[in-house]
DNA sequence: ACACTTTACTTGTATATACAAGTTGTTCAG
DNA sequence: CTGAACAACTTGTATATACAAGTAAAGTGT
């Protein structure tokens, strides 16, 4: 078996299924008796699975009832765990390159401080443009400590999904991290890439992501064209 | 005892002691096996509690190590489970109010449809301005359906908590729900409320709240001052 | 003094079990 | 036919237990 655990194997591929239509929304998922049969688990496990699926607002559960399908979130769940490429579904998103990797130094990454060992060894910068069904929806900005990532400049001039590339070529896989959000007046560049009109207003996120690299977080700035597609949550 | 669940007490008073700073941040909190026999819980139930304290960012845990206290999220949680005056707090929240509950029809609330039975009714609407250190940080308009809430209209003219007052009168207590969040440019009565200039940007959020009664949610759409503020979120 | 092993912790995962509480359809008396 | 009671489900909560895996400090031998 792999290493990552049960009740993140059965949640990936409820999940799965889910986005993918198999089962269909309104209706009842497997009950969690069901479920424990179907993946060899107990009650505990699988409910570990079906809480995240709730918290991300992929199912609602009622007592006594079930667990309801709500299909994926509508809009863009980027506020959630997921990286861009899996929240809008790389069918829909394309990713154009506006600065390719490079090495920079830096001394902070957005509003967030860095470590002494993060300001020595600088960061890989680039920035990319995200287009959701051809329209430019995200502008990102993404600063990586310059640790342990042998051949990544030279490796990567394309970077359509970050995450998937750090799992497969590094073996990182992302925990979490935490953000803020702002309102802001599109700047020149973001007026531009988005053909927005000035002043227009957009959603500023700055994040920091949390790998399972004990020590090892990377930054990034997205710029949100909120008029098009509003961020979607749960709570 | 109450019929609130234990891992939901143990979660509130872990936060309760967090957030007051009697836990310091970046100190451990007591191990889940010292948690168990304060609370004369098992740990399962305590790692309900922490489980819920980490994905709200209060704590974040190591394996091996423990649970490090990171204090209460920085800027403001509104995107989380607790309401405004829960994420604020009330010593630094003054809540004023610029339309007092009332009575009227609707067909839709915000950006979300209705039930039959929810546009029948008709809803309870309200507005109010949220000052956060005597600066005015939020503006919020609520719509609740008319459906078995006695004296709400005559009986409260002022809601400075309305997720304690729905708990407190009505024994009704908030689950959870969904939001979209957009950037706007605040309107001349935002303007007026924010003191802010024409086409300042400001946060817009639509929230669709669910509570413990089944079938009945509330809404609410709130503008936020984000440049004061900014909204803040762990996942 | 240094490097290695051991030991005693910590959190992470998973099972097995029990009962409470809410929903829904069926059965049965009137 | 109607309505109340029941049975058979569902999820919610909680306990008890076991072992795996990571951390850190104490002990050990060189």
């Amino acid at each position: 078996m792999a290493d990552i655990p049960l009740h993140r194997r059965i949640y990936e591929q409820l999940r799965k299924h889910i986005s993918e239509g198999l089962y269909i929304e309104g209706s009842l998922l497997p009950s969690e008796n069901e479920l424990c049969s179907l993946h060899n688990a107990t009650r505990p496990t699988i409910r570990k699975a079906l809480d995240r699926l709730a918290v991300e607002g992929f199912i609602t559960r009622q007592q006594g009832k079930g667990s309801i399908v709500k299909g994926a979130p509508k809009g863009v769940g980027i506020l959630s765990i997921t990286g861009t490429t899996l929240a809008i579904g790389s069918e829909k998103l394309d990713t154009k390159t506006i600065v390719k990797p490079e090495i920079r130094s830096w001394k902070k990454a957005f509003s967030f401080e860095l470590t002494e060992l993060e300001k020595e060894v600088g960061c890989i910068y680039f920035e990319r443009l995200r287009l959701v069904n051809g329209k430019p929806v995200f502008f990102d900005i993404t600063m990586i400590p310059n640790i342990n990532l042998p051949r990544f400049v030279s490796r990567n001039h394309e970077i359509p999904s970050l995450f998937n590339m750090l799992r497969e070529q590094y073996n990182i896989e992302v925990k979490g991290g935490e953000q803020k959000i702002m309102a802001v007046n599109a700047n020149k560049t973001i007026q531009n890439h988005f053909q927005l009109k000035p002043d227009a207003p957009v959603i500023q996120l700055d994040r920091k992501i949390i790998t399972s690299k004990p020590g090892f977080c990377f930054y990034s700035q997205v710029f949100c064209n909120a008029q098009e597609y509003a961020l979607y949550g749960t709570f």
